[in-house]
DNA sequence: CGTGCGATTGAACTATATCAAATTCGGTGG
DNA sequence: CCACCGAATTTGATATAGTTCAATCGCACG
């Protein structure tokens, strides 16, 4: 079924495929994989000749530093395609690893760039996932340069409940699924465990939020949104997405 | 003349143009401006008809919170394309101003589409330049998040030093010009004037540069690197850089 | 039942912010 | 050439957000 299709949902967001797209997009061969939690699926220099997208679980993009600390840049949900940069990158600048058992599948850099050359539509829709994913990085350098602690949190759950809801990931109570560790938090926001451990208490005394490492609950959205000086522009929805408060 | 055209030395750094691109390359219709210092291009939220091409001076993409404060998430330099990005997306997510007086070229993005239907070529490399663009971004994440003020300010001294070289840019004895307050390198690294202050005299006490706010002067590449904690990789330049030490 | 990972707490420490003042410096007009 | 101006840099002193180290606690899982 075309619904399922792992890129399927996110491309037809960015423009209504037509029938010989929709074509194109099922004869792609694609290449499914299961990967346990916490394991590189690429790595930092690697020269990859093809995208993985996933299709459930938790990815993260992150750098690991020479003094050993890591910063996670972004995290990636079912949709996502974490490396389509490798399309036109020699090598990749960034690791990505599971932060919990994940489905992926993966494509060939040379069927991508046919499926482009044959619909110029698909190749403009690939490019502006690639340009959101960019605009996401840019709104990460405002939340670690300029947020206090408890408002870098509140962003980063702002961020992953809205794309949740778009990528319909989301429960109908207005939870959805996220396995985080405090110490994740701390890596993907640039702040040490026991901080982020203080801020979460700040977060939860105040009411705005639940969250139990699995399982995000967002209790006053304006409230949080506020904290965390949220404004959901950069991620590019196109359509407003109204959530349960 | 061809290698004076804006896009050319960027592009041709990208993949080697042939005689159509070249043609395609020159007909493309420019307009030429000159803006004075501390001025908007862009601002967050515009919807956009045209890109714009640096040909002198220096811009900042850069996003103001609601405190007011402003973080700057990327400095151009001529050549640069600084909104490459609005040519997919609906709207500007972030302020791009100019930090010196600054020559630029609007360019309609009704051509560069055209362009781009012509030549997959350029195509890909307009796309491959944002993909570099982003993995700088991803870069200045680590950046803010990780490391300390001196190491801060020693990365954004290394990445400039070595963009400018690449484009050409930079002096034969190893300076190149950079025109740069301290409270714009704070905004950028996501620090106050005076620990910037405190900063620069760490960097300038071992030697490592100097900079007088016009002008950059590295003297100790490696030691600079290594309290940067820099490795040149995520600039994508492709071809070494071999640096005057 | 232990074992181990993640969450939580406490206390001491430090990087960085903030506030406020003084100084340098590149112009600009007299 | 001098006096002056505003902007940028520099300095000092104090405050604070966040780190680090070191326990302890809770709990899922073998």
């Amino acid at each position: 079924m075309l619904a399922a299709h792992p890129l399927f949902s996110k491309l037809d967001r960015a423009l209504s495929l037509n029938g010989n797209e929709r074509e194109a997009l099922i004869r792609l061969p694609l290449k499914a994989a299961t990967i346990r939690a916490d394991q590189d699926v690429v790595r930092e220099g690697d020269h990859s000749m093809r995208c993985l997208a996933l299709t459930k679980g938790l990815l993260a993009t992150s750098k690991t530093g020479t003094s050993g600390k890591r910063q996670i840049m972004a995290f990636h949900i079912p949709g996502d395609m974490p490396d389509l940069q490798g399309l036109h990158l020699e090598t990749l600048d960034s690791d990505i690893r599971t932060l919990s058992e994940c489905e992926v599948v993966f494509i060939e850099h040379a069927a991508i760039h046919r499926l482009c050359n044959d619909s110029p539509r698909i190749a403009a829709a690939l490019w502006k996932m690639t340009l959101v994913d960019a605009s996401i990085f840019r709104e990460w350098v405002v939340n670690v340069g300029q947020r206090t602690g408890p408002s870098r949190l509140a962003h980063v759950f702002c961020e992953m409940m809205l794309r949740m809801e778009t990528a319909k990931l989301s429960a109908i109570d207005g939870s959805c699924g996220l396995a985080l560790t405090q110490s994740q938090l701390g890596e993907a926001t640039g702040l040490s465990t026991v901080h982020i451990n203080r801020s979460m208490q700040t977060l939860r005394t105040r009411g705005l939020l639940s969250f139990d490492g699995h399982h995000l609950t967002i209790h006053d959205w304006d409230g949080l949104a506020e904290l965390a000086d949220f404004r959901a522009d950069y991620l590019h929805l196109g359509s407003r997405v109204e959530l349960a408060n």
